[in-house]
DNA sequence: AGTTCCCAATCGATCGATAGGCCGGCTTCG
DNA sequence: CGAAGCCGGCCTATCGATCGATTGGGAACT
């Protein structure tokens, strides 16, 4: 019979002095539900299945999360706030709407590319959620999605862009850029950079932006290489990967209000 | 307390003499389970709710339906098949890979808008099919997004359509176009001809169709207009519609093998 | 009498979550 | 220095609720 691993105290005791042994089993067990809510679906995941992939019992689980809904609710809080902030700091180098639109879709496509398993979570778990969290992840949600609305008028007021329907634009772009969590494989033949750059000059056609008669390309536009923005989106998931695991979540028994 | 309803026999009679009794009742939980697995998802939905929805006790829902596995696989059958179809006959009237192109993404957005629920669910609800229901599904939608290969691949190597990559073009296309799904409302702004020509614009602008150093729009390619392929689609959910509902899913009570 | 249609009651399995305790390291105090 | 007490980390066992599905009819119509 399968034996639960007796836990290597050993590789335990070379780490940092902190609470760097409880980081680690909170780690596993918001990997663990992160793949399978990824895979199988948030209703269809058990709190079993993460127990059993992060070599725990149920009961264990609970030391470290507060119920199965908070691990979701904080995996998307986490997910839009991590791709607002990285998107307001790239669109910092950018300059028009033209490179605005592609900042906002490399960004939009490495996020996807490089942390698929949040992504598709955020994306596709909305209707898991209580009336509550629904809203505040959607007003998160909203706040980011601003961002493309404004840029799109922005460009076809000053007529970089040629829109049929700014809203109906937007929302095509979003599901398409989207859609990268659903299919992207970093084993795949092609890279998160690759595949940001095939999107952004995807998106700059879609807006029919041009200059001067002639059609924009991602070369012609002002905006952060797609390797800076990168390491912004890698640097942003390392932080918050160390941030998330300092701990347990129930910092000390108290009294109930 | 709220009882069940006790069915409306006198209307019930004012339908044709033939099994139409059975085909109400048969349509109302594929209405209830169609719309209650697209709000809250498949494994969301209890055959309670659906029973609820429907106005039965879920003894009663056995009596027309094999399982809620089944029933989900079915949705699915028939969606990938109806979108065959008219896909097919409407490319019978395209000329070119612009036009045909033109005519897959009215098709596809077409299908999308007018029957978003059951096109949600197929879209949305593959990882909770078994692994035999999943190879049956996959092959038929394999089967359809090859229709769309088949023409980015003429399109690019007779020089109409200009792609930095095949694969990522067609994949970007398809999930902007199955995203229709997810927001559009027939109480919208717009009607779903109106959308289906929206794509239609993008998804030439995506692929830079062009002829004699010109981009095409929509209104240069030769493809069935949309109100014709709407047509089409309407005809195809119409006969299903009654097709599936002609009597109970246990012809009759069989000896097991 | 047979068939169709449907229900109340209930099955075993599994769900998310909790109770209560064991174990080992750490701190405190003699 | 060593014993005592505490606490974090994790376990087994189990809770009540709900899951999909079935049994065994009863009422209505043919």
């Amino acid at each position: 019979m399968p034996r639960r691993q007796p836990l290597d105290r050993a590789a335990l005791a070379s780490q940092p002095p902190d609470g760097s042994a409880k980081r680690s089993t909170k780690r596993r067990i918001e990997d663990a539900a992160l793949h399978l809510f990824a895979a199988r679906g948030f209703e269809a995941t058990g709190i079993r299945d993460i127990a059993d992939e992060a070599g725990l019992s149920t009961a264990a689980l609970y030391h470290y999360m507060g119920s199965k809904d908070e691990l979701l609710i904080d995996f998307m809080l986490v997910s839009m706030t991590q791709l607002t902030r990285v998107a307001q700091e790239a669109l910092a180098g950018a300059e028009g709407p033209a490179g605005e639109l592609a900042c906002l879709v490399r960004v939009h496509v490495g996020f996807h590319a490089l942390d698929s398993q949040r992504s598709l979570v955020a994306d596709d778990e909305l209707r898991a959620l209580s009336e509550e969290a629904f809203a505040r992840v959607i007003r998160l949600r909203d706040n980011y999605e601003q961002l493309w609305a404004d840029i799109l008028e922005r460009g076809q007021r000053t007529g970089v862009f040629r829109l049929a329907n700014a809203r109906v634009t937007r929302l095509a772009l979003l599901e398409m850029c989207n859609g990268v969590a659903r299919w992207f494989s970093d084993k795949g033949p092609l890279t998160a950079a690759e595949l940001a750059d095939a999107f952004t000059d995807l998106a700059l056609a879609m807006v029919s932006a041009h200059s001067n008669q002639r059609p924009l390309r991602r070369a012609d536009v002002t905006c952060p290489p797609t390797s800076d923005i990168l390491a912004i989106i890698e640097r942003e998931l390392r932080e918050f990967g160390e941030a998330s695991a300092s701990g347990p979540a129930k910092p000390a028994s108290q009294g109930a209000a």
